[in-house]
DNA sequence: TGATATAAAGAGACCGGTCTCATGACATAT
DNA sequence: ATATGTCATGAGACCGGTCTCTTTATATCA
C-alpha cells in the first residue's frame, strides 16, 4: 500500500523551500553549497530538507552546471583481469577527484566501441577513457575531441590523433622478455597473440592496427633480429581467441619440422590457453617447453611450475590513465604526450636453461 | 588552433531547427523520434542535423523523460572475478533491453555502499542492483525503495526488505559440497571465508549478517551434523581477508592436535590463498590436505592437481538479476521473490579419498 | 540625521530536451 | 457555401537544478 500508493514524486528545491518558507534560491544556496547565507537560515533549509528526505538530481545539477561528474571509460573486455584491474586504478585516481565512472565494453569490436562513445559523449561526460580497438577507424575518435570532451587513450596510443595516450612499454617489454629467452639459450621462439588472424601469417609488422600488439611484435623481432636468430616472422602466430582457436594453433605450431622451444604470449588469457593447451598436448613446461606470459594475473603463480612473467603494473597503468584525464578536465595546461609505464619481468620458473 | 580556438558550444535541437528553417518543435519530433513529421521535413531536418554533426544531450532528455536509461550496480569488489562475471551477465542483460550499467565499488564497507547508492539515486538511475555489504544496516536501501526506484539485491538476500534477491543457492551449494568431502570419508573439515573475523571464532550462525556467508556455514554445519560428526563449528574460521591473514589462520588451523583433513574456501580469491598458502607451507594438495573452492575461477583449471570447486554460474546469477531488474523498471506484475540458482560441483582433483 | 556601503534574500532566466495545446491548411461531408 | 474533421506545424510550458541581477534590510560614516 505504502509503496505503490505513492509513486512519490521526487523532493525538489521547491519543495524544501515551501517547508522551510524561503524563496527557492535561498534553498538552494544552501542545498547546492554555494553563495552567501545566514546561518539561521541554513539550519532552517537544512532541517526541513532533512525532514524531507531531499536528494539532489544530479541530473538537473549537470544540466545547469555543464558538468555532470563522470568520467567515461570504454575498454575492449571487463572480464579480462587486464582491464578489470586498469579499471579499479581509473576508478581510484577517479574517485580521488571527485569523479565517477561509467563503463563500457567494445568487445573490441569498432563498432561498439563507436557507439559506447556516441553514448557516452550524450550522457555528457567530463571526460572519456578509451581502449581503441582500432588504429585506423578514427572518425569518432576525432568527434571526442571536437566536442571539446577531454581524451586519454589507454593501452593503445595512436600518434597521429595528437591525444595523450598511456600504455605500457610494449615494445621494450617484448624485447625484454625476448632477449631473456634468447640469453637461455633458445633459438625457435613463438609469439602467440589473440589478434584476429590474417591469412597467411605476418608479413607486415607496420600494417598492424593496434598500437600494443604492434609494439610488442617488434620488440619480439628487434630481439630476434640483433642476436642474428633467421626469419624472425616464422613463428609469430595470431588468431588465438578462444581455447579451441588456441588449441589448433598450438597443434600447427608445434608440429613443425623444427618446433619452438619457447613462446611469449600477449596476453594473460592467451596464456592462460596456452599453458591449458601445452597441458592437453602432454607437454610439460619447461621441459618440453619454456613460456612467458604477458601480465601478473592470479593463475600465473599457482602453476607448476609457476610463469614468468611480464609485469605491466596495470594498476599504475590505469591510475595514470585516471589522474591524466582529471588533469585535462581540469585544464591543466600539459603538452600531448604518450606515457610509457615501464614493465618488469619476473621470473619464476617457465622458461629452462638449454643447449649449454 | 582550431580545437582550443573554439570550445565549440555543443549542437542543440534549435540550432538545428534554425539550420532547417523549422520550429524547434518539429526538429525535437524528427530528431527524437516521435509525433508526426511530413517525410520533406523529415528529410530537410535530419540533413541539417548531419550537417553540424547534432548528438542529443541524453541529459536534458533525462530530464524530461524522467528516465536515464541508466541502471546502477554496487557491488563489493570488481576486481573479484565473481563480480566481474557477474556484471558482465547483468550488463548483456541491460544492453539486450536497452539500458546501461554505471559500476559503483562498495568495498563491502556499509559506508562506501550507502553513499553510492546515493550517488546513483542522485543520478536518477531508473533501477539499482546492489550487493548488500550488511544485512543489519537497510536504511539507505529502504530509501531506495521509498523513492521509487526498483532495486534488486545481488549475491546476499534480506527477507525483511521485501524486494527481490538474485543469490546461488548457497546452503545448498555447502551442504553437496561438505557431504561429498565426508562421503570421500574426511571427518575433520574446515571452513575458510573472508568475512571479517569476530573474536574467538563463530558461536551464533543466525547472528552472521551476511546472507551468503550464513547460508554457506549452514550448509556446512548441517552436513556435518547429519553426519553425526561432533563439534561442528570448531574448524569455521574467518578472517582469511588477504594473503598474510589467510596464512596465519592457516597456520593456526593446520597446527591444532587433530588439525583437519580437508577445507572448504568461501570464494575464489580465499580459495587461492588457502593453495598458495599450502604450497608454502610445503602441503600438497590432496595428499596432504584435501580442498574445494566456490567458483569456477581461472587458476583452478591449470593447478596440480586441478581444484574441485562449487560452480556458482555466476554469469546466469547476474544476468536474471539483470533481467529482473529490468522487468521491475518496466512495471512487469510480478511478486517479490527470492530467486536461487543452483549450484553444481565439479570433482577434479583436489579432494583425496581416505580412510578406507 | 541622511548618505552610502554591504550583506542577505528574492525573482526569474537559463540549460536542452519533451510534450501539450493552439493554430492553420486542406479535404470531405452536409 | 458552410461546417466538420484530420494532419502537419508552431508556440510555449515544463523538468530541477544554477546563477545573475534586483530588491530589501542593516551597518557605517560624515
Amino acid at each position: 500500500m505504502e509503496d505503490s500508493a505513492h509513486p512519490k514524486r521526487p523532493v525538489t528545491v521547491a519543495d524544501v523551500a515551501k517547508a522551510a518558507k524561503v524563496s527557492k534560491a535561498t534553498a538552494a544556496r544552501v542545498l547546492g553549497g554555494y553563495g552567501v547565507v545566514s546561518v539561521q537560515i541554513k539550519d532552517q533549509v537544512t532541517a526541513a530538507a532533512a525532514a524531507l528526505e531531499y536528494r539532489p538530481n544530479e541530473l538537473a545539477r549537470s544540466m545547469s552546471t555543464g558538468r555532470s561528474g563522470i568520467i567515461g571509460v570504454v575498454v575492449g573486455d571487463i572480464e579480462n583481469a587486464f582491464f578489470s584491474l586498469a579499471v579499479r586504478g581509473i576508478t581510484d585516481a577517479a574517485r580521488l577527484a571527485g569523479f565517477n565512472v561509467i563503463i563500457a565494453n567494445s568487445g573490441e569490436e569498432i563498432d561498439a566501441e563507436k557507439s559506447a562513445v556516441d553514448l557516452l559523449i550524450g550522457k555528457r561526460v567530463d571526460g572519456l577513457i578509451v581502449t581503441p580497438a582500432r588504429c585506423d577507424r578514427l572518425d569518432h575518435l576525432r568527434h571526442v575531441r571536437r566536442a571539446g570532451v577531454p581524451l586519454v587513450l589507454f593501452d593503445r596510443a595512436i600518434p597521429e590523433l595528437d591525444v595523450d595516450a598511456v600504455t605500457g612499454d610494449d615494445r621494450d617489454a617484448a624485447l625484454t622478455a625476448t632477449r631473456y629467452l634468447i640469453g637461455q639459450g633458445h633459438r625457435r621462439l613463438a609469439y602467440v597473440s589473440a589478434m584476429d588472424a590474417e591469412e597467411g601469417g605476418i608479413t607486415d609488422i607496420a600494417g598492424i592496427s593496434n598500437s600494443a600488439v604492434r609494439e610488442r611484435v617488434e620488440g619480439f623481432v628487434s630481439a630476434l633480429t640483433e642476436a642474428g636468430l633467421p626469419n624472425p616472422l616464422h613463428y609469430i602466430r595470431l588468431g588465438a581467441t578462444d581455447q579451441h582457436q588456441t588449441h589448433a594453433v598450438m597443434r600447427r605450431l608445434l608440429s613443425e619440422i623444427s618446433p619452438p622451444t619457447a613462446l611469449l604470449a600477449s596476453d594473460s588469457l592467451v596464456g592462460l590457453r596456452v599453458f591449458k593447451s601445452l597441458q592437453s598436448l602432454g607437454l610439460s613446461v619447461p621441459q618440453d617447453v619454456s613460456m612467458i606470459s604477458f601480465l601478473d594475473a592470479d593463475w600465473t603463480s599457482v602453476t607448476v611450475p609457476p610463469i614468468t612473467i611480464v609485469d605491466q603494473h596495470v594498476y599504475d597503468l590505469g591510475k595514470l590513465a585516471g589522474e591524466r584525464l582529471v588533469a585535462r578536465i581540469e585544464r591543466t595546461p600539459l603538452a600531448v604526450e604518450h606515457l610509457r609505464v615501464t614493465t618488469s619481468l619476473v621470473v619464476r620458473g617457465s622458461v629452462a636453461t638449454i643447449g649449454r
